[in-house]
This record gives C-alpha cells, sequence and structure tokens, in this order.
DNA sequence: AACTTGTATTGAACGCGTTCAAAATGTTCT
DNA sequence: AGAACATTTTGAACGCGTTCAATACAAGTT
C-alpha cells in the first residue's frame, strides 16, 4: 500500500461515486468506470472485492466522518428530544450533498443480503458504532431505562433513524421540508414513548414487547 | 395462447421454481431453466419479460390459490384474534412447501426496485386484494375503526402480517414453532391496539400516527 | 549493475441475463 | 391445396460483473 497506491484506489472510488451518481448503480458499468479512473477494466479488482464493496467502502468513510460530528452534538444538547432530532439531523447536513447517490442506490441497497446494505453482515461493525450513539444519547440524558430495555431500546432507536433517513432519501417535497417535518413530530412521539417506556404502568406492555423482541432476536 | 402454448409456459415455470428451490434465485440461470424444461435458451423470455416475473406469476398464482382458502378463514372464525391468527396460519401453511423457495427468494426479493417484491409496483394489484381481506376482518368481527383509521388500519395489518411470515421464512427452529409462538403472543398484542385503538383517551395519540402516517403516504 | 522478490496493472476470457433476426410451426382465407 | 399471416421457437450475439495468467514496475539484496 504505498501512497501512490492509495492514490489510485481513491481515483477508482471517485470515478465509481460520481458515475452511481450520475446514472445510478447498475447503469453505472465497471468498464465505465474503469476508463474515467484512467485505469484497465480488470484493476477496479485489486482494490475492491466487488461492485458492491465500492459503495461499503463508501459507508465505511462516511461513518468515520460522521463520528467527530455527532461528538459534538452529544456535548451541545441536553435534553433527549433536541438530542435526538440533532443526530439525525447532523447525517443528513452530511449526506446531503450524497443524497442522489443514496437514491440512485437504495433499489440496491434495500436488500439485507446485498453487501451494499445499511442491514447486511459486512456493515456490522458500522452498525455498532452506531448504536453507542443512541446508547449514550439515553444515558446522558438522564433517561431511566428498565434493565429488560438496555440492549434493546438503543437498537430501536437506530431502527427509528434509518426509517426517517430512508424517507428523507426518497423525499421530493421542495427542500425535503417534509422529512423535517416527519423527524419533528416523530421525534416528539418516540421521546415521549421512551421516558413512559420505565412508567410501572407499562410494565405488562414493555414485557410483552420484549418478550417478541427476544423471540425474534435469538 | 393455444393449449399448447400454456403447457410451454408452464413447464418454463416448473423448471423455473424448482431450480431456484433447489439453488437460489441467482444461481439458477436462465440456460439451465431451458435445459429442465427443454427449450431453448431464448424462449423463456417469449413468455416472462424477465427472471423476476417469473417470481412475479408465483405470488400471482398463490394469490389466485389462496383467495378460496382465505374464504372458509373468513366464515369459520368470528374474533379478530383468532381470525387474524387463522389468515396467517393459512398463508404459512399454503406457502410451507415453498418454504425454500421462499428463503432462496428472500436476498432478492426484499428489494422494493424488485419486481419480485411483495412491495413492488408490479405486485400492486395482489397487495390491493390482500388489503380487502384485512378490511372484511376489521369489519365482520365488529371492530369499531375510528374513521380516521379506516384506509389505514388494513395497510398496518397488512404489514404486520408480511412481518410475521418473513419472519417464518428466516425461522429454522424445529416445525417453526418460534414463529407460532411469535404469531400467537404478537396476535394478542394486535388485538388489544385494535381494540383499543377508538378509546377517546387515546385519541391524541391517534392523532399522532394518522398525522404521521398521512406525512409518509402522501 | 544484475538478481530476486513483492506489488501494481493489464486485457483477454468466462458465464451470466437478455435481445433479436431468422426459422419453424399453426391458423385462416381463397 | 396453397398463399398469406400470426404465433411460437431457435440460437447466435451483446454487454454486463468478474477472474486470472501474464506483464510491468518498485524495492531490497548481492
Amino acid at each position: 500500500m504505498s501512497i501512490k497506491s492509495e492514490a489510485t484506489r481513491q481515483k477508482i472510488l471517485d470515478a465509481a461515486l460520481s458515475l452511481f451518481r450520475e446514472k445510478g448503480f447498475n447503469a453505472a458499468t465497471m468498464r465505465e468506470i474503469a476508463t474515467r479512473a484512467g485505469i484497465a477494466s480488470g484493476l477496479a479488482y485489486y482494490y475492491f472485492p466487488s461492485k458492491e464493496d465500492m459503495v461499503a467502502a463508501f459507508y465505511k468513510q462516511a461513518n468515520a466522518d460522521l463520528q467527530p460530528l455527532l461528538e459534538d452534538v452529544h456535548l451541545g444538547s441536553k435534553q433527549f428530544e433536541g438530542r435526538i432530532r440533532a443526530i439525525v439531523k447532523t447525517k443528513m447536513a452530511y449526506f446531503a450533498p450524497h443524497r442522489n447517490f443514496l437514491g440512485a442506490l437504495m433499489g440496491v441497497a434495500a436488500d439485507p443480503a446485498h453487501r451494499a446494505s445499511p442491514f447486511a453482515a459486512e456493515t456490522a461493525a458500522i452498525r455498532e458504532m452506531d448504536f453507542k450513539h443512541f446508547d449514550r444519547l439515553l444515558k446522558e440524558t438522564g433517561i431511566k431505562v428498565t434493565p429488560d430495555l438496555v440492549t434493546l431500546l438503543p437498537r430501536l432507536l437506530w431502527l427509528y433513524q434509518m426509517g426517517i433517513i430512508l424517507f428523507w432519501i426518497y423525499d421530493s417535497s421542495e427542500g425535503q421540508t417534509k422529512s423535517k417535518a416527519l423527524l419533528a413530530k416523530s421525534a416528539h412521539i418516540v421521546a415521549l414513548l421512551v421516558k413512559a417506556s420505565g412508567l410501572p404502568v407499562l410494565r405488562p406492555a414493555r414485557k410483552a414487547v420484549v418478550e417478541i423482541a427476544e423471540l425474534i432476536l435469538n
């Protein structure tokens, strides 16, 4: 991995991502990517196991870039509702220049069997890092989480966030105002539910949810 | 569309489905399907626009087969919880011989952009037929549905049912006992929620849910 | 400078889903 | 029966993602 080698890798990734954005994942061919990167058709496979893995590389990069930004969010807002909104907003802001790319991708990436999917085994490490932010969110905003929800709740919040971002990717309203409205309304409800989750009255409901979740996950 | 033509179409579909089951959707090649069906490689495209559309044909067939079975379910059970469980059980029983096929497929079909997906535009007609069963379920078991939930609730129940079936497809427990447990537990909760949905106390919660749903669907 | 070893790059080749002009077979009308 | 037309079937060909033996290049060793 010389410095020149790293540059070649980056050239290929740049060419690939720009073509994905312009034509979509499927329409962008490996030969065209190679041509734009100025390399032979086979070389991309020296750096990336497959076309899909180029997308995985993008996620990895994005995840690394997002860490310091999310750190700032944690430091900046002290209330649950505000902070979870800020987390999602930060991600949207970061991905905004790539929104077309993500849209072009989604037709392919919604499939968990695809390496390019945020739900795929290949992206497990990134997902785990993400869970931690929701764990921290709960802890640092003083939410009382019952023991049975300790592992489950961060994952549910992650899922909630994925849903909002998925909607945002497809949101064609002017300036994605619908997404912002959805985020606001839903974050409020999520905050209410999370805060209420520890209430003794809700013990039976909580137990039922946990039971079902464990059935699904184990 | 002579009778012989119809037979050829069926030969191709049978060959395709059996190979999908044996090797999965991707590993089963069009050439192999053609060989097994005893036809030239190109002929499959005279009957099916694409490989994916063979799966759509399977759905269509299954949907047609299921209608009378579901009719019996409606006539046979009068309570909400029992009937929704019976609906899901009937579908599982019907698909049981094809469980491997569906599993082999899922890696591909979870993607809404795929024609083979139950969420795809190509399968909208089938989906609409399915919604009607949940509509009828609500009406005939005397559930009081508030006007704002009339269109939404059947779709939510359909989504619930899809989730259970998805879990069942991947369920590797002996005799899929876990799926049955999940169905029982979750159907009970769903029944409670559906019955409670009309309660005046829950008006604010209901309003919030409807508001969000409308934001998403429109 | 020549030799060895490891890394980076090439481009032809493979099997895939899909297309299509051509051929074979069926059907209809005179 | 034969001509005209429509339906069904063929198989070579295309462009795709991917593989891989061959080659070029870089770095260290003698």
